[in-house]
DNA sequence: TTAGGGTTAG
């Protein structure tokens, strides 16, 4: 009895040692057994493999006289880690020993290298041998490519195949709607979870809580945050950066601190949190403190999103000077996104010198890197530059590379409605359109001015006012308002920052209707109550 | 005791 117990410690302590990447630490253990069994040669064929020794794996694995089926596994799992899903492949369809695992792993393979097509026709072929795993794999592939619609389309075809889901599914399923801002469906998963029973341990604690900040309710998103038992770094996170997206600077900082107080380490995306935060509320001291002690205290690597909030703190804050200085010493060369918060501040501050300078700076920039085409093409547009902007958009046609056009989307009677900029695709477009119409006159009348200069098409002047109009969030918000209850609050999510000209007009429909309106753009929420918008038009 | 699914930002 004695000797077999060995070999059971021995093995968990060797798998124990490759997963936490103490590759030399699991040999040990495994040369020093004093028996080797199909177990202990599994553990440490994934021991090899998960540490990047394929080729080691490979051969104890051709040399293993006796496999299971996690032998097979393990190395359909080890090759589609490293990157070689063919050969992955090749395992799974030879394999002789093929089980609901095999499956799970190759359609896993084929999600994380991009591949969905391939992993949904396996998975398709799974037939009845899908289990709860099967289908959390192909939910997780589609939330991962932001393919949310599908994600949700295939968690109802497994509720009607009466497969059971289990927390996984629930922690997908919240990030879909996290994305999409879909406030009821979220809230329909926190009852599920309830009337389950889920245990609410840290993925699904961090999913529910990210689910209400990125919906806009803060409330319950601290209120799930306060009742964790357990919170790592992501929950931390999550709050913070929902609070910095909601406008409450201060509350983060708290929040941070005490973050600092319990022991938990910050990570980068932590800090993201924390500075725009920071920024959002104009705390400059804080930011400028925070920044600094980021490496020096909490040994976090500042990388070129820290940069730029900082550049935006500055900049937002006037110090635009200061703003330039950061930019010189950053130790990688800025980018567009940088440049840009420069540009929006100089804008703000009226600064015209600076302005031509960081243009200049901006034009410098590579106009083969896909990420600065649309820039530039906006920067030499509002330079009524029309034959650059020409050469912007016809290398970006060449490159194959598409400006992403603005999308807003709104959850109405439990079904997610898309808008795209200028899109008459929508069933009830007509109506839209007269309500718009409608709104428009009623706006006229009370002093609105249209602001033309975030529409940089070179259109004459009738034309721009109306592809103001359509932008997606007003398209969205209109529908809102048209298919909801007097009084029942309108939540849209945007893809991009809002328009200044948008802005204001949610400000006025905000008190022309008395409806409470949420606006989740790229950078943080606009609520607009009353006339006036939470971000107090600093944003 | 060995094999498969989950979270923050971009």
């Amino acid at each position: 009895m004695g000797f077999g117990f060995d070999v059971f410690l021995q093995t968990g302590l060797l798998d124990f040692y490759g997963k936490v990447g103490e590759l030399g630490l699991a040999r040990r253990v495994f040369d020093e057994m004093p028996e080797r069994d199909v177990v202990a040669r599994n553990a440490m064929v994934a021991a090899l493999g998960m540490n990047g020794f394929l080729s080691d794996a490979r051969k104890l694995f051709d040399e293993m006289s006796e496999r299971t089926s996690s032998s097979w596994n393990t190395m359909i799992t080890c090759y589609c880690k490293l990157g070689d899903v063919e050969a992955a492949r090749r395992i799974f369809d030879y394999n002789p020993m093929k089980n609901v695992v095999s499956w799970n792993a190759m359609i896993d393979g084929y999600c994380k290298s991009n591949q969905l097509m391939l992993a949904r026709e396996l998975f398709d072929r799974a037939g009845d041998l899908k289990n709860a795993v099967t289908w959390n794999t192909m939910i997780s592939g589609y939330v991962q490519y932001r393919e949310f619609g599908k994600a949700i389309s295939t968690f109802q075809q497994m509720q009607a195949e009466n497969v059971k889901p289990t927390e996984a599914t629930m922690v997908s399923l919240l990030s879909a709607c996290a994305h999409l801002g879909a406030l009821d469906m979220g809230n329909w998963i926190h009852t599920y979870i309830r009337r389950q029973n889920f245990k609410i341990d840290v993925f699904l604690g961090n999913a529910l809580v990210d689910m209400y900040c990125k919906c806009g309710n803060m409330d319950a998103a601290l209120d799930v945050f306060r009742s964790l038992t357990k919170r790592n770094a992501y929950c931390w996170s999550s709050v913070i950066v929902g609070l910095a997206m909601h406008g409450y600077g201060e509350e983060a900082i708290a929040t941070f601190d005490q973050m600092h107080k319990e022991g938990v380490k910050p990570d980068h995306v932590t800090f993201i949190g924390l500075l725009s935060a920071c920024s959002h509320s104009g705390l400059v001291i804080e930011g400028r403190k925070y920044f600094s002690e980021m490496f020096e205290v909490y040994r976090v690597e500042p990388g070129i999103e820290h940069y730029s909030c900082m550049v935006d703190l500055l900049g937002r804050a006037g110090l635009l000077q200061e703003a330039l200085e950061l930019i010189k010493s950053m130790p990688v060369s800025a980018n567009a996104a940088v440049w840009g918060s420069l540009l929006r501040a100089c804008r703000i501050h009226k600064d015209a010198k600076l302005s031509e300078q960081v243009t200049d700076q901006l034009l410098k920039l590579d106009p083969y890197d896909g990420g600065n085409y649309v820039f530039l093409s906006n920067v030499y547009a509002s330079l009524n530059r029309w034959d650059e902007v020409e050469i912007c958009r016809n290398l970006m046609a060449e490159k194959g590379v598409h400006k992403t056009p603005g999308c807003s989307l709104i959850e109405v009677d439990n079904v997610v409605h898309e808008f795209m900029a200028g899109d008459a695709a929508h069933p009830q477009f007509a109506q839209i359109s007269a309500f718009l119409d409608d709104v428009d006159k009623k706006l006229k009348v009370l002093g609105h001015v249209p602001d033309m200069e975030s529409v940089l098409h070179d259109i004459d002047k009738e034309e721009k006012e109306s592809a103001v109009r359509y932008h997606s969030e007003r398209i969205a918000v209109a529908f809102g308002i048209m298919s909801t209850p007097r009084g029942k609050p309108i939540r849209v999510v945007k893809n991009l920052r809002a328009c200044s000209d948008c802005h204001t007009v949610m400000k006025l429909m905000s008190k022309l209707f008395t409806r409470d309106i949420f606006v989740r753009d790229r950078n943080r929420f606009h609520h607009f109550r009353d006339g006036s918008c939470s971000c107090k038009d600093y944003w």
